[in-house]
DNA sequence: GGCACTGGTGAAAAATCTGTGAACGGGTCC
DNA sequence: GGACCCGTTCACAGATTTTTCACCAGTGCC
């Protein structure tokens, strides 16, 4: 679950964001959002807060009620608890020396101007990628996500073995060998961007091989070589041919050779 | 001194940029720029440079040459080179599909509105913001104990002796000697790693030998002086090399001259 | 219907990887 | 010098992987 710290003295902003934030879930988790009106609130919470009140990221509006200090002492108070809680300044006062404030002064992570096309959808992203950059931070001293899972499919992304509802998916042509590498790497690119299709000039790339070397025709084949393993892992009946038919695991992106993993539904 | 790497198609961007960074001191020290006008030429240099080119920031423009997919060869380029170099996006398209894209496809740290309020200041703030964070962040090495175990396999880290199932290997060419240095170290890392495989460049690496020296025709040999000290410990019937043929001890990966020690089941 | 195009399929060619025998060359020790 | 020992190379064949080719079916369009 991740818990947001906000600090806002507009209603119509809460009104604007709150809901964007609460639907959004960040970590396969709802999100809770604390909401504070008033700096000295803010500060009085934090002071009198423990550590399992630790909020995974705060957002901070810098200048509230005409006041440029009341959001710094906020963002002074969390990090003197909490140092490593990412500060993410939203403010109507982009370009200004409020921004520069909120970095050099602060240890702004993020500022986010309030006023920009498409506000909801930019504050979500950006709250996602700094979460995902403190949880690997957290996590990079021990083992960092080496598992990648989408429905029935998992990927060991350090070993490379994948398994497909427990079961390892084998080389088609040698149910003895592992999955080859290229298709392997195909796959794990395909579930990285699912939902989104990756054309074959993409792919290329993301494979690191020239793209002049790497041919539509030579995708479709590393696209076969998959869905004929994941069949095998299957009982090899066709049944993952079929699905994929049904729009569903490896899909034909029907744009210019482009294929999308989409995950699978239990019922299939 | 602060090195940034940046891709801009546009001239006038750079003619506007570009002084000011120059310009701007971060680290106490000079700031080096280097602009690149096409992506492939920058996904080229990134490819051949070595690790003393690594820059401390990366800017790009994510939209070149009225191509999307550019700037995104360039990030992941960078990012397979070096994955801890920050990547902040440049873009005229702040808000839309690339932004998300920059975010969520790639680990973009930023991304930065071309079109703004004192874009320039904008610009050094968050530069200074995301080196600042860089440089604090340290990686903590792990404590290797003096014992290390994988299965049946026991390697004295002190001693550099290895004991397979109670056996201790030996020099397969000369039973009377024990294991080589080299090999000795191979399998501690290959071991240590586990189950991530290893391939020459960063066994190589390990080994602090000069990579140009250290072949894959090296690698395979010792890898070769390694399995044939297990199977003599185990009788010298080949029932090591029939292990690893069947996925455990010591085995390819498939992929760019690569081993990868997989503990081996008490059933082999 | 003819045509251009996309995408699935079988088969084969091409490229690459890997195991193996043997040899080379620099050290060291006697 | 000569006999090791050890790390590195070379050459080559067999496996394995990757790319390519040829063909065909379905689809939309003129």
């Amino acid at each position: 679950m991740a818990r947001i710290f906000w600090v806002e003295d507009r209603t119509h902003w809460v009104d604007k964001f709150g809901p964007v934030l609460e639907a959004e879930s960040f970590d396969e988790a709802p999100t809770e959002l604390e909401v504070f009106k008033f700096a000295e609130a803010a500060c009085q919470h934090i002071k009198r807060a423990d550590d399992a009140a630790r909020p995974d990221v705060a957002l901070i509006d810098a200048h509230m009620n005409g006041n440029d200090a009341a959001g710094f002492s906020v963002s002074r108070a969390l990090q003197r608890k909490w140092p490593d809680v990412p500060l993410i300044f939203l403010s109507e006062h982009a370009g200004t020396g409020i921004e520069q404030e909120a970095f050099e002064g602060t240890g702004a992570r993020d500022f986010i101007a309030k006023h920009q096309r498409n506000v909801e959808s930019v504050l979500v992203w950006r709250i996602r990628a700094v979460l995902r950059e403190a949880g690997m931070r957290q996590t990079v001293p021990r083992q960092a996500g080496e598992r990648l899972e989408s429905g029935d499919l998992a990927i060991d992304t350090v070993s490379w073995e994948v398994y497909w509802r427990g079961i390892k998916l084998m080389n088609p042509t040698n149910p003895k060998r592992p999955l080859a590498p290229m298709p392997r790497k195909i796959l794990r690119f395909l579930v990285e961007a699912s939902p989104r299709p990756l054309s074959t000039a993409v792919m290329a790339d993301k494979l690191d091989v020239d793209s002049e070397r790497f041919s539509y025709a030579s995708y479709r084949q590393h696209i076969r070589t998959l869905r004929l393993a994941f069949d095998q892992a299957m009982g090899g009946q066709g049944a993952f041919l079929d699905i994929c038919k049904a729009g569903e695991g490896i899909v034909t992106f029907g744009d210019k050779g482009a294929y999308c993993w989409k995950k699978v539904s239990r019922a299939s």
